[in-house]
DNA sequence: CAGTAATCGAGACGGTACGTCTGGTCTTCGG
DNA sequence: CCGAAGACCAGACGTACCGTCTCGATTACTG
């Protein structure tokens, strides 16, 4: 909800800054962001099936064809949103240290993944990836790729200060250290707590003979 | 498509034994099976949008009302089918040797998951899954659990024969081993060759000082 | 997921009469008739523009799919509700004496053209029949024609009765004679009242030596 | 298409004449032509339902808010189309010879009503008249009441020149003459052809004692 | 010779209704 | 009682036009 009073509020913000409905200069601002506040806020509330593109132009204020004008499925318009929210939900800290950079981000991917609101968004772009294979490769794209980059951030900063053994796959790395919790949220749905990718960080050093913390 | 044949061509089968097309004696076999089939044909050849009550009730030569009052929605139309298929695409093989009987499985599974016809009906419940919660819990406990069981059956044999330490928590390690390929499939869509496979079992095997392959 | 099934408490009115809502054995006369008169009720309130499909479904508490179900348009509504109505609204009367009965059948169908409620919807069809040939063409073979009759009925009994002389091309002199009011009440607009149906009527008369009325 | 071109092709007309494109001292006589060509050239191809304000501003090449600065509705639009061509397509001869000029504009009127474009354009309009009252008194004003003088014209004169008696109330008269010949076009859809309208005229001019013509 | 005022093409906007599709419910009849 | 058939209410789908608006460019008068 945050994202459309920053703009709403606009008062005296500006001189007389983007004001416009929508004329030949470019879509409506206003509108744009109506509609990613009002996807996420459904889906949010009622989840997948209750977000419609009807319900969100009413929740939108705005015209159904003002919605297909700029986007083509309630799919197209929940990726958005997500793009417009994951930046602020999901940070990659960095402190220098591997072991306690990636703690920190597998502990905030977890609460990314399974409880924060650009997460439910992100869970249901991946349902329907599976339903559409299409789609599924748009999301890839637009989407995923970036965030598998994320993932892997806090890896490459270490391999780059060298506390990883150089010609290490990165990718793969990431993705089997990553894999188990995002199973974990997709699949079995089980709570991720701490413990539970705290282990999954223990596994990785061990695996590469940087601590042998015995956590049990 | 085996599946309605069997009943179908009834032939010569029994004295008069199920033929009856429903009445007071139970629900019509046949019309379940055609039903089932239905189901998992429209979801192979359309995807999952592709599958509708409506569309199974003709395809099936069924009324509607008759889909209704054995199955509340379709995504519970396909979870039968998921039942009465996944035996069959996925089988847990015992050779006595824990390398082996992994890798055997592994690659089983990546191809069940992945180019299957019932996991395709997998893939889709597990996306509904992420749709509805209510659904989540129904597909947990009686597709899930069965699925994880047989995930785990090849390590708690070789802990029964001692290949592997006591006290391993055999849960946790099977999700770590699994995880990443179950997340390459769902997420990440990648190909999962055995290359892939072999190197997560592999690394499994090591975390356990199980042998010490030369990774190629 | 229990709808909440909306259904007029009859109460006990009939026996087991047509109770029916729609099934295998026919549509349900209810919802008929609850469309044919929301179609002449919009149309008398908010005239032409104001019958939709979703106005007369929403009226008629009845889903649209229904009334495609039955009617392809909305003139196609509105020409089953004149036919069930013009029949109350304007009948021929016969005394057996031609003046009398022409001056009033005149009189009834200006009446009837310009203020009934079933003349509304009567030139409402016939206002389409000039924007549409199709619909046109049915209007006429299934509303006009009957009219057009019903126009002609009372030449035609006194031709049997040997007051008008043989071998009279009824149908022109019905459209010679009534040919002025459809044009007065269709194009001019102006008030049909008992003094111009009878000059019209007088002239008719006079044409064929009947009576020599000096009207003026 | 006459219109456009009698304007478009400038070539060297005037000087610097009617080049604008509007500016602040009066509109584009261009743009007006356009509109009225586009209008008209729609209703005849694609018919009543075929014209719309979005359709007329892109065959016109125009915006649609030029349309809406100078005309309200598309009916509008269409009849300003019709004033525009009407003169052309109907004229009023005049021999000295009631009879004759009397059966030539009957015919010439048949043929405007039933065959010509803007007879088209004039059926639509009174067809828009029955459905709309506000319309419809404008309609009469701008279009039909010059209509019916043109109509009673051809009487006028005769009556000037004394062929008819004195005192005759030329509006009844002319209405009761075309009156069936507005009904035929309008409401049965008949074809009208010249021995149709003679035997109007027939009809009329016995009436007035003028001829005696042995009907048929 | 700038400034102003009205026009024009373009097209995004909030809406309404369209005609279609699917979801679930209900009723009737045959076996 | 079950199953086939199919009518029913409900409501979302994606499209077509409606009438309003804002914009930048153009053009003739006005000061």
């Amino acid at each position: 909800m945050a994202r459309a009073t920053r703009t709403a509020g606009t008062g005296g913000t500006g001189p007389s800054a983007t004001r416009h409905h929508g004329n030949r200069h470019g879509r409506s601002e206003q509108a744009r962001l109506a509609v990613l506040n009002a996807a996420d806020d459904l889906l949010v509330e009622k989840g997948f099936a209750g977000v419609t593109m009807e319900g969100i132009a009413t929740r939108a204020g705005v015209a159904k064809q003002t919605i297909y004008r700029w986007w083509s499925t309630k799919t197209d318009v929940l990726m958005d949103a997500f793009l417009q929210d994951v930046a602020e939900d999901l940070a990659v800290r960095d402190s220098g240290d591997l072991p306690v950079d990636l703690r920190a981000y597998l502990r905030d991917l977890a609460w990314f993944l399974s409880a924060s609101d650009s997460g439910a968004v992100f869970r249901a772009l991946i349902a329907q990836a599976q339903h559409d294979p299409a789609f599924a490769q748009d999301f890839r794209s637009r989407c995923l790729d970036q965030q598998r980059r994320r993932d892997r951030r806090t890896l490459e900063r270490a391999a780059e200060r060298g506390e990883l053994p150089p010609g290490l796959d990165l990718v793969a790395e990431a993705d089997q250290l990553m894999g188990p919790l995002y199973y974990r949220v997709l699949v079995t749905g089980e709570p991720v707590g701490q413990d539970f990718t705290d282990r999954l960080v223990d596994a990785f050093l061990h695996r590469h003979g940087l601590t042998a913390p015995a956590t049990g």
